[in-house]
DNA sequence: CTAAATCGGACTAAATAAGTCCGCTTTTTC
DNA sequence: GAAAAAGCGGACTTATTTAGTCCGATTTAG
């Protein structure tokens, strides 16, 4: 019951690329976020086969997010990552042997909603507005965004 | 991000418990809910020195409630079990070296608080009574308060 | 006394997590 | 066209955690 660092790290860096407006390189978001290059790299992999990141080969190229950060919630970064999402084989379709038993379940799919509904609620652009405005994000408003443009990169 | 079978284990045998009115030995809970003898050993201990259980030893010894059901939460369970929950180390006193890190600590927060909200409004008397009335609970999703009981059972 | 139970510690095996290494491909720039 | 800088992919290693197992000691009812 616990989040992988690999989770944290993606979250992080996804994060720092919310506030990016170009591509950035693996090996800058790791020495910015402080995360092993290599295994950075293995992270944006899987975040870019979920779709939330996109990338670009050669010298200029690198990562940057695949939608505006509003649209991107905390529950995609950590279900691309983190890989079995609330393991309790009983939510599978494979029953419970027994009945009692199955009282449990209700435990354990009341959690993983409550999960789910919790981490959904929350996008990249609510983490990078000021902290006071957190209580603010629960009401799930929009907000404009300022973007700063410096270099230009190829991105497919 | 997972249920470990340990508490998976630990919350079946408490169901179980809760539904005795005396007590019972780990043999007979372990067979019962297809446990691991020794193993569910292990927990029975862990459950007792968090002061969810009891026990007496000797030949009619056995495990039994430490308080009625209505009582016990699934997060007193999960808590006693799950050794590292929210395992999120910016979670703990020690803060993250970087400001713009620190933005992901709101998602681990706000887990962990829907996590024990959750947890906390199911008692042992919600999970042994009828299916139907699982609806009934969910209601009072957040913040339990009133606590409906039909039997009585008497454990302590 | 013996059988059935709780206790406690030590130990092991399997699985997962966390990272590393290496070589290849793509793209820009000189 | 070569070099450099990036992404890509697979294989590999190491550390930690999980899921038990084993064994002996202690307690207690009959």
């Amino acid at each position: 019951m616990n989040i992988s660092t690999k989770t944290q790290y993606g979250m992080r860096a996804m994060v720092h690329l919310a506030r990016q407006s170009k591509s950035r390189s693996s090996t800058e978001i790791a020495s910015a976020e402080h995360i092993p290059t290599d295994f950075l790299e293995k992270i944006l992999q899987n975040l870019k086969r979920a779709g939330l990141v996109r990338s670009a080969r050669g010298v200029s190229g690198g990562y940057l997010l695949a939608h505006p950060p509003r649209r991107i919630t905390a529950r995609d970064i950590v279900t691309a990552l983190e890989k079995p999402l609330s393991n309790v084989q009983c939510l599978e379709e494979k029953t419970c042997p027994r009945q009692d038993t199955c009282a449990t379940k209700d435990v354990w799919t009341d959690l993983q909603r409550s999960l789910f509904s919790t981490l959904s609620s929350i996008t990249l652009a609510d983490l990078i507005r000021d902290k006071k405005t957190v209580t603010s994000r629960q009401k799930k408003s929009a907000h404009p965004k300022k973007i700063r443009s410096r270099r230009t990169a190829r991105i497919n």
